[in-house]
RNA sequence: GCCUCGGUAGCUCAGUCGGUAGAGCAGGGGACUGAAAAUCCCCGUGUCGGUGGUUCGAUUCCGCCCCGAGGCA
């Protein structure tokens, strides 16, 4: 199996940093592991790395869809390993960095389905939710997988479509995750720092945001009409707080305390994410000394 | 100075026809391979502004006081 490095972690909490000390350090190259820096355009609001910053390393997955595209993990993890298998046969030591949990996992763990999407069947589905309620379509997803319906709670309406969805195109059940075995020998880590200081951070980061002008960024990105408010892109925190604002209803200082407060309940979310990876060395990242010599051994062994 | 309306959880507010109170947000914890920066679940005791009085019992009724908003002067 082939050797990789995963850095992963909360929002803020210094991943690209550290990807790019241990790729100088041990000739790595970096795939980039973030549902929206994977969106064009999307640079102050998403916390890009600009090319300045790489210092030279090479970066993957980062400015591979436009904003108005649908991405899925799908398509994420075909491309992602690919890129993985490049970097690999050229010599050079693949670091997978980022916070979206649900890609991570599409690395360490193959996916067991493909592309299953269809726009008409979807809308038939949320007509149906709207007529006859979500306890109903629980109910029949029930019918179909039960196993799929104890862990979909009736209120989550959008798993709950997703799910439906995926068995009247493939008329069968979903797969199951169960059946994984990792893809990858993979050292991992998750970045840990105090609570307070991380909330401290993304303060830090949400004002340095709108110093380098992300309010610009968004009404740019409308005016020229690559996306609009129900673009996938406009659901990242960051994008999505300004409609609001735009539509009259909040102010400027609102915007941006929310973004604060949905950025913290988002690295929470990722916190509880990544502590299911029980084999992940969870680290201070300042920490480097212990980091690099972890990696040594890991690349000895 | 007088009148009116407010003063209840960190914030915004509901409520108790008198039996010590509850929502949203914030905060905390969690789930999650198919839209994932998405979506969803769980967690609410606080001198109910202060002080007297009526009452078996007051945050709820009455008096006074304090604070805030508005109106009349």
């Amino acid at each position: 199996m082939k050797k990789i490095l995963m850095i992963a972690g909360p929002t803020a909490s210094g991943k690209s940093d550290l990807a790019i000390k241990l790729a100088k350090e041990f000739d790595g190259e970096i795939v980039s592991c973030d549902s929206m820096q994977i969106y064009r355009q999307l640079d102050v609001g998403t916390a890009k790395i600009k090319p300045e910053e790489m210092q030279g390393v090479k970066h993957y997955m980062i400015d591979v869809a436009d904003p108005a595209d649908e991405y899925s993990v799908w398509e994420y993890s075909v491309a992602a390993k690919s890129a993985i298998e490049d970097i690999s046969d050229r010599g050079k030591l693949p670091i997978i960095v980022g916070g979206t949990g649900l890609y991570a996992e599409s690395i360490i763990y193959p996916l067991n389905f493909s592309v299953n999407k269809d726009e008409e069947v979807r809308i038939k589905l949320m007509r149906e939710l709207e007529e006859l309620g979500a306890e109903k379509l629980h109910q029949r997803l029930e019918m179909a997988d039960p196993e799929d319906a104890a862990k979909i709670h009736p209120n989550n309406t959008k798993r709950l479509i997703r799910a439906l969805e995926i068995i009247e195109l493939s008329g069968g059940v979903k797969n199951k995750a169960e059946l994984r075995e990792p893809q990858y020998d993979v050292c991992l880590f998750t970045l840990d720092i105090p609570r307070e200081k991380l909330y401290a951070r993304i303060d830090e980061r949400v004002e340095h945001m709108f110093r380098q002008g992300l309010l610009q960024e968004v009404e740019s990105l409308l005016e020229r009409g690559l996306v609009n408010k129900n673009s996938q892109s406009m659901q990242a925190i960051g994008y999505k707080e300004f409609f609001d604002y735009f539509d009259g209803k909040i102010s400027l200082d609102d915007v941006k305390s929310q973004i604060k407060i949905n950025t913290r309940h988002y690295a929470k979310r990722q916190i509880s994410w990544f502590k299911r990876y029980k084999f992940a060395h969870n680290i201070d990242p300042g920490d480097i000394d212990k980091i690099i010599n972890t990696v040594k051994d890991f690349l000895r062994g």
